[in-house]
DNA sequence: ATGGCTGTTATCCG
DNA sequence: CCGGATAACAGCCA
């Protein structure tokens, strides 16, 4: 579920319910998933440490810390392919795959996660070389013409790359190139300033849709569902299917809804990408 | 039931 | 530097 508008709406839920907590129990579960170093180091550190913010940049969940000594602390969790946040009462029973938990006076927030792909960090590390959010208004199409260089790499998997721009992946990548009407085959550096300006216009317009989506649903945060986003197994969200969240993704051997074509599914990066071979010609 | 599929990314190799 | 392949892993579905 995790691309930038689901860990969006996810921070826009926690946000409010974190701050201003003093965690008096930290636990890992898990510690392959805890980073930089050891989970004993982690558990010490965020002992008796009080959430201060929590925010998002690009997929990544950060939370800002003071401890109890009064130095600031910042935290990062990514939830790969299947990590779940949420806050828990301290009586409910903790979850298989449970990763890292923090207690509070009043409830436990929970970091669970299945396949493991997902990563706690006691540092920033991972963010810093992100590329701009794909909101920044510094974004013009000459420059996302000129980050994506002379590169031949397709488009559809450079824009999975996190250091060109920060929280598109496999569901938002394909979504954005075909409003955008730019096939997924395309070298990058073959885009010229028309393409560049419709894909950013594309992109902006995806996530945002997405956001404000996720924002209106009834979310269920421990999951269930069909495991895509939180959005648990209601069929609709203020009368929108969620079979008709998107235009081609998933959506293999359906008529394209804006000329009826029939959308294909082929493989890039070893990823699944779909496009309508009609709207997005090379 | 077996095999193929899944929203991510760090790392290794040529 | 660039880009491709792989590994890390459990669950769901046909």
């Amino acid at each position: 579920m995790p691309e930038l508008p689901e860990v969006e709406v996810l921070v826009r839920h926690l946000a409010p319910r974190l701050q201003g907590r003093r965690i008096l129990e930290a636990t890992v579960h898990r510690a392959r998933s805890v980073r930089p170093q050891s989970a004993e180091q982690m558990t010490e550190a965020l002992q008796g440490a009080t959430l201060e913010s929590v925010s998002r940049r690009g997929k990544y969940l950060c939370f800002g810390l003071r401890s109890g000594q009064g130095t600031s602390l910042s935290c990062v969790g990514h939830l790969g392919m299947t990590g779940r946040m949420y806050l828990q009462p301290l009586m409910a029973p903790l979850p298989k795959h449970a990763v890292v938990t923090w207690r509070f006076a009043d409830a436990r927030f929970v970091f669970e996660d299945a396949r493991g792909f997902g990563r706690l960090n006691l540092e920033t590390t991972p963010i810093a070389a992100l590329g701009p959010e794909p909101f920044d208004p510094s974004w013009t199409p000459e420059r996302l013409v000129e980050r994506l260089g002379n590169s031949r790499q397709p488009i559809k998997v450079k824009l999975l790359d996190q250091h060109l721009m920060a929280g598109v992946g496999n569901i938002y990548a394909s979504e954005a190139l075909h409003q955008a009407g730019i096939s997924p085959r395309r070298p990058s550096g073959r885009l010229g300033l028309k393409d560049a300006a419709a894909l950013l216009q594309a992109l902006q317009s995806v996530l945002s849709r997405a956001i404000e989506l996720g924002s209106r649903a009834t979310l269920d945060f421990k999951g269930g569902g069909d495991g895509l986003f939180y959005y648990g197994s209601s069929s609709e969200l203020e009368g929108v299917p969620v079979v008709e969240r998107f235009d081609v993704y998933d959506r293999a051997g359906e008529p394209c809804r804006r000329c009826g074509a029939v959308i294909r599914r082929t493989v890039q990066a070893q990823r699944s990408t779909y496009h309508c071979p009609q709207c997005q010609r090379r």
